[in-house]
DNA sequence: CGGCATCCTTTTGGATACTG
DNA sequence: CAGTATCCAAAAGGATGCCG
């Protein structure tokens, strides 16, 4: 980053945090940290995610070289995904983010229910 | 997370994860980690981020208990957002990954390169 | 199996105006 | 100053069908 206090848009380190710091990213990157996986397979780990934004992040992690992909000429074809070098050393900040949610999940979730009882008091307030 | 391994949409941590991890999220409470700060002062650190995104982030980091709003009651006001301790543990993995995006750069955009030479190149292949 | 293309809906983003 | 409200445009998401 040009300047870590100061974020400017045509920054390339800016534009490339903006391509990696995404949901799915991290997860796929976290999928495979157990080795090579097929397509599918991954997107049966990964609950929610439609077979358009795999795809799409997919690509995305190839382009960057975060992630190879192979294709095994079978019939049906396979598509093997595999974490590169570069995308390895990522891991470790998003281990350390999955980390922070399920630590902290608990503290979290008595800050919610604190600030949405601040709203509740703060509407019962305004209707009187 | 419930298995860092597989994904559930339904899991507490997962449906965090999912609110923590974007780039606003993070690049914020980066930009408070120099000391608290105002409204417009974040949002001209922010290059690109509009008010209305601003508030968003602002209100769900604070609803999460990562940020810290206080209303300072001058004429016009003021409103000071900072770090709770709660928000500071997140710091470090964010750090790690601007600093990744910073180191890794040039390696990027070799991968890019290429990538983009073997869909050329591909393209080419099918006109011919 | 691993996609891409299409269509449609829903969400998000941006611009503008207004307020305590 | 620090928002909220509104409206429109743009992008993302989801469902479906098709193909090598």
């Amino acid at each position: 980053m040009c300047n870590p206090q100061r974020f400017h848009v045509d920054c390339p380190s800016r534009k490339l945090f903006d391509q990696i710091a995404d949901k799915w990213s991290m997860m796929i990157l976290t999928v495979l940290d157990s080795g090579p996986m097929r397509f599918n397979a991954i997107r049966r780990q990964l609950e929610g995610i439609t077979q358009k934004a795999l795809t799409q992040t997919l690509r995305r992690l190839e382009r960057n070289g975060l992630v190879e992909r192979e294709v095994i000429a079978t019939s049906p074809v396979a598509v093997q995904y595999s974490v590169t070098e570069l995308g390895c050393q990522l891991k470790g900040p998003f281990k350390a983010l999955y980390k922070w949610t399920v630590d902290n999940l608990d503290e979290v979730e008595r800050a919610r229910a604190a600030f949405d009882q601040r709203i509740e008091e703060e509407e019962e307030r305004l209707r009187a």
